[in-house]
DNA sequence: AATGAATGAGGGTTCATTCAT
DNA sequence: TATGAATGAACCCTCATTCAT
């Protein structure tokens, strides 16, 4: 009578508890030990679910972008539908709340870990690519709506976007949490304002 | 008489060494015996010159800034004079050749590094600070000389430069070399058009 | 189901052994590597059973004195009884044969290493107040049953006794084994005689 | 023009500093850069004066030695009394200053040292038979002084006595400065009986 | 005579991984 | 299936000693 075990559930769970520990302490302090300690698990066990650790950290990293695209989904369904989703959009995206201010750090961290790792550099690179591509089926439709200027390039526009909004995340990182909310305030005058502009005349 | 050897030059060499290892292969692979190695030196002389490798580390960090910061002060002395400066500045940031390449790949380890050190957190945020201070300052010089636009708040201006120019740089990272330069130039373009936009008017 | 191992057992192996090697080669000869080699295992494992080595140095000054220990509760169970039960407890604690030298020899090392580690300072303290209370009480009950004579102060005798006993002991360490036993025999003659003085009368 | 050094007296400076070193934070304590730098001298320098590290240390054992020694000399000249002047060579042995108090230090390490070092191990073992043989002339002059008891062995007191002299200072190391004496006060009286006794009658 | 830069072996400890149970 | 004992390489750092200057 094997025990039943729902192993994707323990998968996804060894994973959690690792983006959680590389989050607060940081990749270096990733050790099979430690995660087997924070997972209630033996460290044997761990080899039974992942090949070696590097697999556990990259389950991290999905998880991260899995969280935040099941938040979009239940947003939006299937599609983005017009200038007035980008909001949510953009908040539920940005480190305001602890949730996706873990997932930033672990981003932050694996973003660096793929500069060295031909795998995770191959991985991230998609992940960008994915993001420019619907940033700039985002905007086309936009344009294409006339909710934004059409005097600007879709493709450069979404590719600054995605660009402004990583950088954006990680500099938020540095600031306290409460202080967070006040700077996209005015960052998102600033953007509709200068988004708008040409629609506005 | 005891050997003559420049400490400063010594330990900018070991410096630049481990900057270079960061970058090529990550801020794991930095061990003594690595830096030792590739600096043509002994594991033990390394005390000499550095009380452990987090201040090896540290001082990769710096040498990141510096060569920027000694590069921007070769390019226009004291002080910013207008528009036409702003885009060899943003050339000579931007990792579009491989000086600046390693820069950017050292600095986003030590980002993610101060993530979870509390004494990279705290020179991470100043460093970060004076760099919105100083694009603030450009940016209302700029106004102040009508020629960008006046009609946006200075400070969030600045802010949102440095923030786009960080994920930029970072996520340019994951392109190759050769693709890197069109990128910018569709970007600066891009930029140009909505900065000067009410001006041309 | 895991490997079975009986940890106390393990400790205590390992513990013996590093008492060994502190006898025969010192305290600055015990390194880690010595002790699992001579433990006949491997450097990780060591890990497993102390939290670091001073765990283990400290295990093997304990180990001296719960052999001693060991040895007095087998011979007198509870309670000293008389003047008779003096002469084998002298002669188990003494360095007289190799069992007893190894504790020793133990010992001088960590009086001296508890000279300037302020935890073990503490500890041997507590050792030393424990052993002049017991050597008052043995004295206090030969006293009360007239076994020895009573013009003298039971506590200061008493730690006249320890501190005899602990010089003798160290100093015999410089002697050959073979000479020992007889050193022993004229001290004991002159004691008894000291100390049954008034008795005789 | 060589510049004029007293050698000898460097060497004492740097022995007495060691000796200095060794009693506040043990022999482990005890690095060549240390004592360089306690001496105020190079770290190259020290091997003009001594062949190695170990010279160094055996000089601070002798250094103890020679201060008591010196002491002595002073207080007797060439040769002991009687019974009046036990008691002052007592209280210069026993570490009732910081003077003495280190001495005892110092040779708490060196004895503890001479358990594994053949060289020390001779160099102990001549001090020791020599303290012994000093001692046991002394009784020899009390006793024909008729000045102590007759009916005790000699060489078996003045044996018993140094070990006890010995383990008395190292136990005394153990308790704070201030309790030494009164100690001291107790053991002199018990002393003074006890070795009087028969004489008295 | 004197310096201190340089060496590299060896220190304690941590680690991912393996494997007998 | 699940354990955690065991491994040993690799980590950072300190050390006595040497030697070019």
């Amino acid at each position: 009578m094997a025990k039943i075990v729902d192993h994707e559930q323990r998968r996804k769970e060894i994973v959690e508890v690792t983006a959680q520990i590389i989050a607060s302490e940081g990749l270096e302090a990733v050790t099979t030990r430690r995660i087997a300690k924070a997972s209630n698990c033996s460290l044997g066990i761990l080899s039974h679910y992942f090949e070696n650790k590097d697999q556990i950290v990259l389950g991290a990293l999905n998880w991260c972008d899995e969280r935040f695209e099941a938040r979009l989904s239940e947003m939006y369904g299937e599609e983005f539908l017009g200038l007035t989703d980008f909001q949510p959009l953009f908040l539920t995206l940005l480190p305001l709340d602890e949730l996706s201010d873990t997932e930033w750090r672990v981003r932050c961290n694996l973003v660096t870990y793929s500069l060295t790792h031909p795998q995770l550099k191959l991985l991230r690179k998609e992940k960008l690519d994915y993001s420019y591509d619907m940033a700039a089926k985002f905007v086309e439709k936009l344009q294409s709506e006339k909710e934004i200027r059409l005097d600007v390039d879709a493709v450069s526009l979404a590719t600054l976007a995605v660009d402004t909004a990583f950088g954006l995340c990680i500099n938020m990182l540095s600031f306290p949490m409460e202080e967070r909310a006040a700077q996209v305030d005015r960052l998102l005058s600033l953007l509709s304002a200068a988004l708008s502009d040409h629609i506005d005349q």
